[in-house]
DNA sequence: CGAAAGACCTGTGCGC
DNA sequence: TGCGCACAGGTCTTTC
């Protein structure tokens, strides 16, 4: 499931790989995977140039530039969703069985395919808003920044947070609040700081918070490290390749294993029509917890 | 406005 | 063998 390593594990193979090149064509096999758009991929991105690859959060984008030597002023926006993938791929090659769409380059260089099994991700061309902070797509810029961006604001967060009158994995996985953050890293992320998922927000002391930004940005890190979290051939980097941080999971899908720190069986709860995974006794219930 | 629930998707694995 | 169902879950939309 891409979180914020995966993608950007993806972000720095395409920008090894597509930018600085023209597009040549854009195909679109199917509709859902460019369902936000209001124009035509195919008309709309033959031309233009990537100027780089960018991230916030779960979202990365190629800024374009219209010719050369002006400066970017659109973007082609993707969400991998839970199965999306963005490949390299040597023009020619059979399309993959959920190949949804296609972009060349007028180099006949390898290819870009945009490979989504259950098309909860998507492709979108938008126009770049400038920010004081940070130039981002217009249809992202009600997203918060994430925790490795200089534009997040700890202080802020806390305070944003604080305020906020939910449990606090709600609260993580809130893009508004914070961005990059999903189930897998929030899991993980509670079990380092030792908070349980339905503790209230506005409980959480600053030093507390304080602790679980850190165990966030520590376990994003390691993953990005060993080139994210695979389960299956879903998650692949731009070259198809798996990351195996899935080895080094303390809770996130391992119910009744042992804590890795005090060998309690891991317990697995129902949470917002998922799953969520903690350590009984280093993440304990509490009183007055908030879903 | 914030919080929560529902909708959107397909492949896999399980019980019967 | 085959069927139905639970599950995987991020984000947009709808509802209160």
């Amino acid at each position: 499931m891409p979180e914020l390593p995966e993608v950007e594990v993806v972000r720095r193979g395409l920008a090894e790989w597509v930018a600085g090149r023209e597009i040549a064509s854009a195909k679109v096999l199917h509709p859902r995977a460019v369902r936000r758009n209001e124009g035509d991929l195919a008309s709309l991105l033959p031309g233009r140039v990537v100027a780089s690859a960018e991230r916030r959060g779960k979202y990365l984008w190629l800024p374009l530039r219209e010719d050369p030597e002006s400066p970017a002023e659109h973007a082609l926006l993707a969400h991998l969703g839970m199965s999306g993938q963005l490949l390299m791929i040597e023009p020619g090659k059979p399309a993959e069985k959920h190949l949804r769409v296609r972009i060349t380059f007028n180099d006949d260089g390898p290819e870009l395919r945009f490979v989504d099994q259950r098309t909860f991700g998507h492709l979108l061309f938008c126009p770049l808003a400038v920010r004081p902070l940070r130039t981002v797509p217009e249809p992202i810029a009600h997203i918060a920044p994430d925790p490795f961006e200089t534009a997040f604001d700890d202080a802020e967060f806390t305070l944003r947070l604080r305020k906020r009158l939910t449990g606090i994995k709600r609260a993580l996985l809130d893009q508004s609040l914070i961005s990059g953050v999903g189930n897998i890293y929030a899991d993980e992320a509670l079990w380092r700081a030792r908070l349980h998922w339905a503790r209230p927000t506005e409980t959480l002391t600053g030093g507390k918070v304080a602790e679980l930004l850190a165990a966030a940005r520590a376990v994003m890190t390691e993953a990005l490290g060993e080139g994210g979290t695979s389960f299956d051939r879903l998650y692949v980097n731009v070259n198809g390749e798996s990351g195996y941080f899935d080895r080094s999971l303390a809770v996130y899908g391992r119910r009744d294993e042992p804590c890795p720190r005090c060998g309690t069986p891991i317990r697995r709860d129902a949470f917002m029509n998922r799953s969520s995974y903690s350590c009984p006794k280093c993440q304990p219930r509490p009183r007055n917890g908030r879903w």
